[in-house]
DNA sequence: CGATCATGCTGGCTATTGAACGACGCAACG
DNA sequence: CGTTGCGTCGTTCAATAGCCAGCATGATCG
């Protein structure tokens, strides 16, 4: 195993559970503790975590970026399992706008056989994953370059949404909340899923169970103005009144 | 075996694997480590692995189609060298436009270390270059993503465009010839590149070689519209007379 | 035939890891 | 509040694996 590996890794751990100890990674990579605390003093280094006492935690430097690679890995099987969901919303034909998250990219490849769909988005990786598709109509948003992200932000992304209208407009979230309604932790991507939503005849948020109750920083919109919640299992049944009370259809995985 | 054949299924092997290791390979293909570590070194340097202590792993944008690969593996050191030599037109604080091309990749590599730059490009490959870079001020054209291809064309993209101005722009192009002029082998890219040039106070053609006499599909411009041509090595004293009489300023290598 | 390229080889250098040991942080306990 | 014991930390040293620069050789190409 390549040192850089193991590194991606304990990143990746870290970003799922919040912490690793020493011991257990140094047991779990088969090296010794010495080599682990290495490791976490380079990524401490890096900026990507912090040490402590034991072990490490995640970093709270949100100005650096977890590599995209690792980022990808996290909450996986949610964000799969709601792209599906999400993909069964979407026939041939139809005209979506899909933000820059890493559940929208799901939901593409979850659609890459659908024909003729017509979509716009700010995201770059979206824009690299259909790059070899032949069939759909891809328009990018284009925009500012959003530092340290592959998204498109600013006045001219939204702009360019604006001069559009589409049947689907599927956004994620940082947090959704009683009071707050939709927040998201940046302003410039707040206002782009604000003009997608504006331009969408049905709109449609995909949130992970762990987002509800969760307040974030820049408002998008209310609860009510959102049309439809995909997530991957049921939640409270506080929430599901509630949903259902302000008209949002709410669609989440039988298990 | 050829080189580039075992550097080919070290490509294939990286995007299987994610991994390569360098004694590994070297017994797979029965040559010494030294010859791994340069093919690892030359994938490297054209960014398509990440070379490591041990091996080497994926570069995040190798998920990009095979054509496009396989493009940019041609005539990798005319493109360096010219890429070079635009890289020291850019002063910090410039305001420039850059087209989809691969030299125009290499001509970013070149620049990465130049202060507060404010491109705006429909290369999509280049915002995937700059994503993690601070300080600089990046837009993207927007429009239709290009079907095979990694740029953005159409009307939206020319609008965009259209709506700037910049000191410098920079474009390639398929073919240059004394009758037609510089051409390129197909419509929307070249009303790009017009738009490019339209917004420019400085129009700058980057070509190898190999493009003088090619005519190829669509017109861009005229010899004369364009302000400085960059080129690898010194084309024949026809070419060299006909750009002086032209009033086109003439840069290449000196060996 | 000269130029260029790919490859192998050599010897010195560097990075990574593990082992050992004294210093230090932490918590429990008197 | 101080002491004590245990686990963790940082440093140092050594061993190993990998790396790099330079040179020689043979193949390929114009």
């Amino acid at each position: 195993m390549l040192a850089i590996e193991r590194r991606n890794v304990i990143l990746t751990k870290l970003s799922a559970d919040g912490k690793v100890l020493v011991a257990d990674l140094a047991k779990e990579f088969g090296v010794t503790d010495e080599t682990i605390r290495r490791d976490l003093e380079k990524l401490n280094r890096d900026g990507l975590a912090r040490k402590t006492y034991g072990g490490a935690v995640k970093s709270e430097n949100l100005n650096i970026d977890i590599p995209f690679n690792v980022r990808k890995q996290t909450n996986v099987e949610s964000k799969r399992a709601i792209a599906a969901l999400v993909g069964d919303m979407i026939r041939d034909g139809d005209y979506i706008m899909l933000d820059a998250s890493t559940t929208a990219l799901y939901v593409i490849k979850n659609i890459l056989h659908k024909q003729n769909i017509t979509l716009i988005t700010n995201s770059i990786e979206i824009l690299l994953e259909l790059a070899s598709k032949s069939g759909w109509n891809v328009l990018s948003t284009g925009g500012m370059l959003k530092e340290g992200g592959l998204s498109l932000v600013g006045y001219q992304a939204e702009k360019m949404i604006a001069g559009f209208h589409v049947d689907l407009a599927i956004c994620s979230c940082k947090g959704i909340d009683e009071v707050n309604g939709v927040t998201d932790s940046n302003e410039r991507d707040a206002e782009v899923k604000k003009a997608f939503f504006k331009s969408a005849n049905r709109r449609v948020l995909v949130v992970d169970s762990s987002k509800f109750d969760k307040v974030s920083f820049v408002k998008v919109c209310g609860v009510a103005e959102v049309d439809t919640i995909v997530t991957e299992k049921r939640p409270g049944d506080v929430w599901v009144d509630r949903l259902k009370q302000n008209n949002v259809e709410l669609i989440y995985e039988n298990i």
